[in-house]
DNA sequence: CGCTTGTTCAACCGTCGGGTTGACAACATC
DNA sequence: GATGTTGTCAACCCGACGGTTGAACAAGCG
């Protein structure tokens, strides 16, 4: 699973991730502390933490033995980019359909329903 | 994993499933002509499209024996909104911080780093 | 009716993802 | 140096996922 759009939607496909990452909008966060609401042990937010980091949602850096994670918001827009892509493109769609409904010449198309009768 | 935005957020990370969400939002397909660009079986592709509608992204509807196959744009909002929410609040902090820095009196605060020595 | 077309269901297989436990590295403190 | 705190790595378990094949169902058509 390279591409990153993939592991971005990956990553936000879960509760818990989703979870962190509104944690870490509030403020900068240490493992332990992200750790703490939750019943699942250390580790597994760790792993956590590491699905957000390859995804670029996060980063880690070094202060002493503590760890602090940080909210990167960038790459949130390459979801959004993709999402507003395609949902403009629906509602064009949309739109050029509703355009040819209006200005149908009242000849009978290939339609199933009521070719005018 | 029953609430929806996981269900749309795991659903969209799928490459393929991606790809198929795109040529909808160009217009409706059946699942045999949507099943055409990939070297997978039908059989896939309709487990895919059964994804995509559990997450409301899509719905079928009967046509003879044919079942063509709809994009549902309004799903979208739901990650638009999540994403856009914690957006924001990760600038609105990183503003105030900035603010707070701005009007930072020069007391030491408990800055490990260097405490104006 | 029998046949073809379009789609789904069922069973199975290999892989990945989230979880656990246990060991270990790095740093701080006594 | 011994001890404790913070975090990661490694191995393992189990359930879900993407894929396949083979059969079944549904609807039009000879």
């Amino acid at each position: 699973m390279a591409d990153p759009l993939s592991r971005v939607f990956s990553a936000l496909a879960d509760p818990t991730r989703r979870d962190i990452v509104a944690r870490l909008a509030v403020g900068d966060a240490t493992v332990n502390e992200l750790a703490a609401p939750y019943d699942v042990t250390v580790q597994a937010v760790s792993k956590h933490l590491r699905v957000l980091e390859d995804a670029g949602l996060v980063s880690r850096s070094r202060e002493a033995q503590r760890r602090p994670v940080h909210l990167e918001a960038e790459v949130f827009d390459l979801m959004t980019k993709w999402i507003e892509r395609y949902r403009r493109q629906a509602e064009e769609r949309y739109r050029r359909l509703d355009d040819v409904l209006r200005a149908m010449p009242d000849a009978d198309p290939p339609s199933p329903e009521g070719p005018t009768p």
